[in-house]
RNA sequence: GCCGCGUUGGUCAAUCGGUUAAGACGCCUCCCUUUCACGGAGGAAUGACGAGUUCGACUCUCGUACGUGGUACCA
């Protein structure tokens, strides 16, 4: 049995982000391939953005990608309820206490507003300078640091709101391992003394992933490459607390860009560019903002796993098209990439074209049967349906296209193309079409060959080409230029519904 | 500004000191198909720049440029 366990650690803020599944399905890969454990983890301590229903929308998409948590709010058993950091408040507190106690950490009591306002002076001395809250200035302002310890007890005792800010070493070169990229070393009076615990008694993202991941045994931490600039305070708080032999490996993962201009990519970029962003629909419960998900537009979650993991990801052989089962035995950090990657809209569809090429009509069916019942057409037969798919599925981008290519099947044309049939029409086509009814009215085994059959002998007979014929034929059964062999078509529509609809076009040409 | 991280065709990417620098998406041409696709054949297009190390550098080192992330009581 091994004891990998791997965590995804989202904020309940709003939709999942294409990068926060990609690293979902890294760390549930890396789990899966160690036989560990995966876990979901929420990180609801900021009550200002919290979002309902944000947490169960993330366990939809992950459980629809395929990629469900073993362990997690949502999970029954489990170890190491709660997962809601909400809900783990007065444990960081403890901590961060002992933290306080060791010199580690200390009390700080200046406001919001005295911070902003140092920031807003040094700004205005130097453009580009920073204020920052570290070894140079910490004994310049409130804190434990400076006041007398009977100063602080007398404003704690009054209820004079404070923060407890991790006291970071000076000059220090802080490194550690990065499984993507090697060691990475930081200079420790370069990074300032961060929140631990807030004033609200919450503790900031980085006192709770360190508790958190100690608590929940994980051993392997994969987040964003956004994280890399703090995680110097995280090493160290993880030395601090006393547990640096338990310390996960981290990865931290290149960013997936947007795919024109430049920077991380965004809801916003998506809404511009014409394609999604999140996994699955997302309403803004505030805006009432409805987000379109890959999901719903159509993506199958096997192709939608695949494109995220190539996004970064490579098996170093030709082959990109990967099950889930693969994916978890070839997966490895690395050959993940260390560059952000644009991301490509056409290549994800491309993904999801194969997939649905590559799928088994049975496996495609109730996708496509949802598709079409909400469009209101009615399925008599599985199984005539199950033959219906396998000879459109390779026209078929998205799962929506389905619709356009079967209904046709069920259903007259709603429309009739006509502009593709008049610039060629005349006289003998009419005259051809007119007999074709009575002759298709007396074959006797309706198949496609008998229909092909009779149909080119006609032509024949009357001196016109066959090509020229097929494609007003086309337009009459399915109402454009799309669609599989006539023959076919007709075949499976039926003799019936065959000469109905070219009777139909014929009067409106 | 400072700090971190990165940089192979338009995009995703292979290569881990010696190759004509793979492959895929997209684009173009042709074949198949008198529909749309699928499929097949082919084409255009790449190592940011400059030094060094080396018999030899896309691969190692340094510098520059560019990009990107961080610089919050947000994650």
């Amino acid at each position: 049995m091994s004891n990998v366990r791997t965590r995804f650690a989202p904020s309940p803020t709003g939709g999942l982000h294409l990068g926060g599944v990609r690293t979902a399905l890294f760390s549930y890969l890396y789990a899966k391939k160690h036989k560990g454990q995966f876990v979901l983890r929420i990180e609801d301590t900021d009550q200002n953005r919290y979002v309902e229903g944000a947490e169960q929308y993330i366990i939809d998409c992950l459980t629809w990608c395929g990629i469900a948590p073993d362990e997690g709010p949502h999970v029954e058993g489990g170890e190491h309820h709660p997962y809601r950091q909400s809900e783990r408040k007065e444990t960081y507190k403890q901590y961060a206490q002992q933290l306080v106690d060791a010199g580690h950490a200390y009390y700080a009591f200046d406001t919001q507003e005295e911070l902003e306002a140092k920031r807003a002076e040094v700004k205005l001395h130097n453009e580009h300078g920073t204020f920052q809250y570290d070894s140079t200035n910490r004994l310049h302002l409130n804190n434990s640091l400076r006041l007398t310890s009977d100063e602080v007890a007398k404003l704690i005792n009054e209820g004079v709101p404070y923060v407890i800010r991790i006291k970071m070493p000076e000059n220090e070169l802080i490194t550690f391992q990065d499984m993507i990229r090697g060691e990475i070393s930081n200079e420790s009076s370069l990074v300032d003394d961060k929140v631990l615990l807030k004033a609200d008694g919450m503790p900031t993202y980085h006192l709770a992933v360190v508790v958190d991941d100690y608590l929940m045994k994980i051993t392997h931490a994969f987040r964003g490459e956004e994280w890399l600039p703090s995680a110097p305070v995280h090493i160290k708080l993880w030395e601090y607390l006393g547990w640096k032999n338990e310390m996960p490996q981290w990865a931290h993962l290149p960013l997936i860009l947007k795919p024109d201009g430049n920077g991380k990519l965004s809801k916003r970029d998506g809404d511009r560019l014409g394609f999604p962003v999140f996994a699955m629909n997302w309403t803004d419960p505030k805006t009432n903002e409805l987000a379109t998900g890959f999901k719903e537009l159509g993506f199958l979650p096997e192709a939608f796993i695949n494109l995220l993991a190539m996004l970064g990801w490579s098996s170093g052989e030709e082959k990109e098209l990967f099950s889930k089962e693969e994916l978890i035995q070839l997966f490895s950090m690395d050959r993940v990439h260390k560059g952000g990657a644009k991301f490509d809209f056409e290549k994800a569809k491309w993904f999801n074209h194969e997939w649905i090429k590559h799928q088994s009509a049975e496996l495609l069916l109730n996708d496509v049967k949802a598709i079409l019942v909400k469009h209101h057409v009615e399925i008599t037969s599985d199984e005539a349906l199950c033959s219906i798919i396998s000879l459109v599925k390779d026209r078929c981008t998205l799962l929506g296209d389905f619709y356009t290519q079967c209904v046709y099947f069920y259903e007259s044309p709603k429309s009739i193309e006509i502009e593709a049939i008049q610039p060629k029409w005349n006289e003998d086509k009419k005259n051809f079409f007119v007999k074709i009814q009575s002759l298709f009215n007396d074959v006797s085994d309706w198949n496609m060959n008998e229909i092909e059959t009779c149909f080119k002998h006609l032509a024949t007979e009357m001196n016109i080409k066959v090509g020229e014929l097929q494609l007003p034929f086309r337009v009459m059964l399915v109402g454009g230029k799309f669609g599989p062999g006539v023959f076919q078509i007709a075949e499976m529509i039926g003799k019936e519904n065959t000469i109905a609809r070219i009777n139909t076009t014929l009067n409106l040409l």
